[in-house]
DNA sequence: ATTAAAAATGATAATCATTATCACTTTTAT
DNA sequence: ATAAAAGTGATAATGATTATCATTTTTAAT
């Protein structure tokens, strides 16, 4: 992976947006600082990005991806209100994988859990 | 919702076939006993069928939606390889939701379990 | 049985996130 | 300094899904 000051800029931004943004959004914020950077530029880093173990891509939380720039081992709770994403302590769910590998013999690579809700913010503006 | 008999005709035919099929599978499926059904069709009822709760929608195993004939707790397990989905117990993970609902007083309204791996199958014939 | 409103269908166009393509530019090892 | 490799920006293509709409089916009331 070659360097470019596109794919610094874009992780940087990502690194001080932790709110598990999209694509589109973190195009929206880099657009910012460089206005002539490429959407194809930002989903082609972003991916890269995610392959080299820089960042983590979040496929299954909503029906587009999201991007994490938090390595360490987490789950994620989603608001079913705002869509907002939050991130779970992995002690939720201890050795999840390794006890289904016990139980199942299963050849089990790794564990994602996604947590739906109502976030605190949504709930005390909820009026039913 | 009013009696049609696609839709009965699909219910059945995911019935039938518990590998958890996308839309496009079950279409061609259908298509064997209904020669005129339309992808549409097939779209609109396995939705249908999922909001009104005869069928679960598994929209963020993929980047396909899957559906599942099985209602009961349950978590899954697609292969790496092949992409087949098992069905895992859900006594993997006991009271996880209510776990994240006591430690951090969120309004956990469900938790989805995602387990990546390989399977039996295919564990079988790999050479690396 | 008839009928009229509501819902469903089939065909196909539209949408939308993402990826592919390609001419051009930047990076980097020599 | 330079040439190959990798990256970029613009935009076309893709693919799963949803929307649209004229027609047909279902269903509840007459």
């Amino acid at each position: 992976m070659k360097y470019s000051k596109q794919r610094e800029l874009i992780l940087e931004t990502l690194r001080q947006n932790p709110c598990h943004p999209t694509a589109e959004t973190l195009f929206a914020l880099v657009r910012q600082k460089d206005s002539s950077i490429s959407l194809a530029t930002v989903y082609r880093n972003l991916n890269q990005l995610a392959e080299n173990g820089f960042i983590r891509k979040l496929e299954h939380l909503d029906n587009v991806a999201r991007f994490d720039h938090n390595l360490t081992k987490h789950y994620h709770f989603i608001c079913s209100e705002c869509a907002a994403v939050m991130d779970i302590d992995s002690d939720i769910a201890t050795d999840i994988e390794q006890r289904l590998a016990e139980q199942t013999g299963l050849a089990v690579e790794g564990a994602d859990i996604f947590l739906r809700g109502v976030c605190p913010n949504c709930l005390k503006h909820k009026t039913n």
